[in-house]
DNA sequence: GCCGTTTTCGGCCCGACTGTTTTCAGTCG
């Protein structure tokens, strides 16, 4: 762990880290009371850590020196916002250092398992002195693991499983919401037209229900009173690779394409609840349940139990099983234990912004630089789909690889689209540009030259190691600039390929407010930058958000949808993306138009 | 360790599965 400027990160992974210790041994001076209360606090500590990750602010922000004011977070009380307040005063946190004394580094890796937990852990290392996974692999194949009491030969085939089956899960990367969301569709279509007939309802759930940008396997649920019929289409499929599991109700499979695919059939009476219980997360359920015992009902994937006589009751739909609870159905996008239960309860859930309600996409790329189709043949796919409005934002000449746009070809360019445009009167190609904001935040283009434009966007690709410092003090450069209009994919990640770079997001925000400078959803699977949870923070600040494609090609604008899908997970309205307004509404907006 | 329109103590989500059990503990989602 860094000591000098400890992130979200850093700190949600320490109290990981002291959740595993206390679960594995203990804390070395406890009494017999605090053994018993041990896993609630081990509880506590991960809820904490989760909070902490899923923030969207830097907890600094929130600290400002005093501790109390990390008590606002939930889950944080007065002994956790005591030691947050030590690591970020000292760099360090000596709670953290008495517990985890003595304990052997590679114990840790041992968690990550599957089937292996921390009891398991903790007699491994206590009573055969396994401290790391090579030795455990080395025990398990030489039969020494039977010796424990409560081992067996299965176990040892079981761990030796897991080991394996860790090393290849490693090996992969978590798959993009872009590519298991059509390929869901995909299944159920199939699943469908073979069964179609005894399907009583069918639904992918799980994170791809709730849209999240990266899906690790992929949970289908179907409801049918013929589970053996679906359950045999389902592993005959053409995309299934490999099968894991085959029983009544519920099959594995691996795809050609890697995913694993779960799916699970069951009785439609009890849809409901295990559409809701399988879409999770997994937080979210545990709020609803215990939401469920305050009112005296035990709330299971089977449906409700009256907790004074067991009576049954049965939620064949999932709106039915909110409505038990007194709670406004909640999409499946704010299921994260964010506070939208409360907004639920209230009947405050806004409805949602959806992709329908977009009227223009402000980034797409074209032969100009580096897309692969025609300013014509993109503006006619964003018309197809009933969009009124096209920025062409091709890159500027700063980024050498995309053959970026020089002033000379600028004009060339709007030749074309001035071309272009008299051809529809329900459709506009607005002229754009995507302009790189070099390594000391100045820009490709003049100001004469970006005060031609219809909107101008700004982004940057290189130097993206810089300090925290530097990269957002060019960015900010970049956004006081008085043609700048919108900056885009602000942290200028690449799942499963970049990292964020260190910009100082809370900054960001400041300053976009203050400048009128707007701030980009982009909705490339690849991106989803901003994702939902800085969306969040940065409506709350007042920052005006759009929700872009950057697509490349025709097929790219389905970046709309994904883009859309992150702003419902920060829970914005139509009213809360500025491109769901006509173009001479949005243009009002622009931070051009309020120069004299 | 946190938390409270059943408050400052006494609770804290639920069920399935597995392997080893003779009644259950551990792990997972």
């Amino acid at each position: 762990m860094p000591d000098q400027k400890w992130t979200n990160q850093d700190i949600a992974a320490l109290f990981y880290r002291i959740a595993d210790i206390l679960e594995i041994r203990g804390e070395p001076d406890a009494t017999p009371a605090d053994a018993k209360n041990l896993r609630f606090k081990v509880m506590a500590y991960r809820r904490v850590a989760d909070a902490i990750e899923h923030l969207g602010r830097d907890i600094r922000d929130i600290w400002q020196g005093d501790a109390k004011n990390l008590q606002t977070i939930p889950g944080i009380g007065k002994e956790i916002s005591e030691k947050i307040d030590e690591i970020l005063r000292t760099g360090r946190l000596r709670y953290y250092e008495k517990i985890s004394k003595g304990i052997p580094e590679g114990i840790f890796e041992l968690l990550t398992i599957p089937d292996v937990g921390p009891k398991t852990v903790a007699r491994l290392w206590q009573e055969l002195g396994i401290t790391d996974v090579a030795k455990l692999e080395k025990a398990a194949r030489a039969g020494k693991l039977r010796e424990l009491k409560g081992f067996g030969a299965k176990s040892e085939e079981k761990i030796l499983a897991g080991i394996e089956a860790q090393r290849r899960k490693k090996s992969q990367t978590r798959i993009l919401l872009g590519v298991a969301y059509p390929f869901a569709q995909e299944i159920v279509a199939a699943l469908r037209a073979s069964c179609g007939d005894t399907i009583h309802n069918i639904a992918p759930a799980g994170s791809l229900r709730r849209m999240k940008p990266t899906i690790g396997d992929l949970d289908i649920l179907v409801a049918s009173d013929t589970p053996q019929k679906i359950i045999d289409a389902f592993v005959a499929l053409p995309m299934v690779r490999e099968i894991n599991a085959k029983g009544t109700t519920k099959a594995s499979i691996v795809a050609h394409n890697g995913l694993q695919v779960d799916l699970r059939v069951l009785e439609p009476k009890h849809w409901g609840s295990a559409l809701q219980y399988f879409t999770g997360s997994k937080e979210h359920n545990i709020a609803l349940r215990n939401l469920a015992l305050e009112q005296g009902l035990s709330l299971s994937e089977w449906g409700f139990k009256r907790i004074k006589d067991d009576v049954e009751i049965f939620t064949p739909t999932e709106e039915e099983v909110y409505e038990k609870l007194g709670l406004q159905w909640i999409p499946p996008e704010l299921r994260e234990a964010s506070g939208e239960l409360e907004l639920a309860r209230q009947k405050k859930i806004p409805r949602l912004i959806e992709l329908s309600d977009l009227k223009g996409d402000l980034q797409a790329h074209s032969t100009w630089s580096d897309g692969g189709f025609t300013i014509e043949q993109m503006a006619k796919a964003a018309r197809a789909r009933g969009l009124k409005y096209l920025a062409i934002t091709d890159h500027s000449q700063g980024l050498g690889v995309a053959r970026g746009l020089t002033p000379e070809r600028v004009k060339e360019q709007w030749a074309e689209i001035d071309a272009l445009n008299k051809r529809w009167n329900d459709f506009v190609i607005l002229k754009s540009i995507e302009l790189e904001i070099r390594a000391d935040g100045s820009l490709d283009f003049p100001d004469e030259l970006l005060a031609q434009f219809d909107l101008v966007t700004v982004s940057t690709h290189s130097a993206l190691k810089q300090s925290r410092e530097k990269i957002t003090a060019r960015v900010v450069k970049a956004m006081h600039n008085p043609y700048v209009d919108i900056f885009l994919h602000p942290t200028a990640r690449l799942l499963n390929e970049r990292e964020e770079s260190a910009i100082d997001l809370e900054e960001v925000f400041r300053v976009a407010r203050e400048t009128g400078t707007l701030l980009e959803i982009d909705g490339a699977p690849e991106r989803l930058d901003l994702d939902d949870v800085r969306v969040r923070r940065a409506r709350e600040v007042g920052v005006n958000i759009v929700i872009n494609s950057d697509a490349h090609s025709p097929e790219g604008f389905d970046g709309l949808f994904y883009g859309v899908a992150m702003a419902r997970r920060a829970g914005l309205t139509a009213n809360d993306g500025l491109n769901t307004l006509e173009w001479r509404e949005l243009r009002a907006k622009l931070k051009r138009q309020k120069r004299r």
